[in-house]
DNA sequence: CGAGCCAGTGACGTTTACGTAAAGGTAAAG
DNA sequence: CTTTACCTTTACGTAAACGTCACTGGCTCG
């Protein structure tokens, strides 16, 4: 059976937590192309998934822009040679940019540690 | 002997392949404060560092006036003990944002590897 | 001593990613 | 039949993070 479930505006806009005006923008910038049925926007759990993909895409500090052109890279038709190699090469700029955020973020954790236990040792010799 | 090497704004820029406006505006937001002889803005070591901060938060896609709270905060006196406590909940915080923030990107790793192996498949029946 | 640099201070312009308000269409519920 | 709850478009507003421009003030090199 056939999933066929849709979505209005506001139901996607509260199980992501963003505004509709948010949604719609998103269109405007070519992000999204929900059906329409008369003016209103009816969206299929691929505009849903969509949607998760550009708010992940947010999070990792892409600008929608590069948001879009990604996913659509990576869902497009990759037929041709040229189109292919063009996506691996892509793939593998985002992969070393990744890496490089992900070794930042483990510094700044480390970081952190280190400073939480300063902290929880003063905390202690004044607790005592 | 004291390393007491300073710079010029356009040395770090240079250095950090950032415009001399964007250290001036930093400095605009109260991110650094460099000292001055006469007009000129004197960078010290700790100034610097403190440059290299403020670009790894913004790496990181915290937003300027965080990024000097927080590196106030982790260099700031930390006598009292509310003091202590308030930066321990803040770094358990942060460390929850960043945790979450690796696994993305882990997530987005995992999906590029799978579409670069699909990827280089087609290429290997296309080239055959 | 003038030309070429680098540095500094406004101040206005620009882009991104929305917020917010105005004005209205539709459909069910009281 | 009006109120309520959504939905729509259009359009101006805004905050962040700079870019750009205009003008000014030392230095120093030939």
């Amino acid at each position: 059976m056939e999933q066929q479930r849709t979505y209005s505006i506001s139901d996607l806009s509260r199980e992501f937590g963003i505004t509709t005006r948010t949604i719609r923008y998103y269109e405007d910038q070519g992000l999204i192309r929900p059906e329409r049925k008369g003016r209103q926007r009816i969206y299929s759990r691929r505009d849903r998934t969509r949607l998760k993909l550009i708010l992940r895409g947010k999070r990792l500090g892409f600008p929608l822009k590069e948001i879009g052109e990604i996913i659509d890279m990576y869902n497009g038709e990759r037929g041709e040679a040229r189109q292919l190699r063009h996506m691996c090469a892509r793939i593998r700029d985002d992969r070393a940019m990744l890496l490089r955020r992900r070794d930042e973020i483990d510094a700044v954790l480390r970081e952190m540690d280190a400073i939480e236990s300063q902290c929880l040792n003063s905390l202690a010799e004044h607790g005592e």
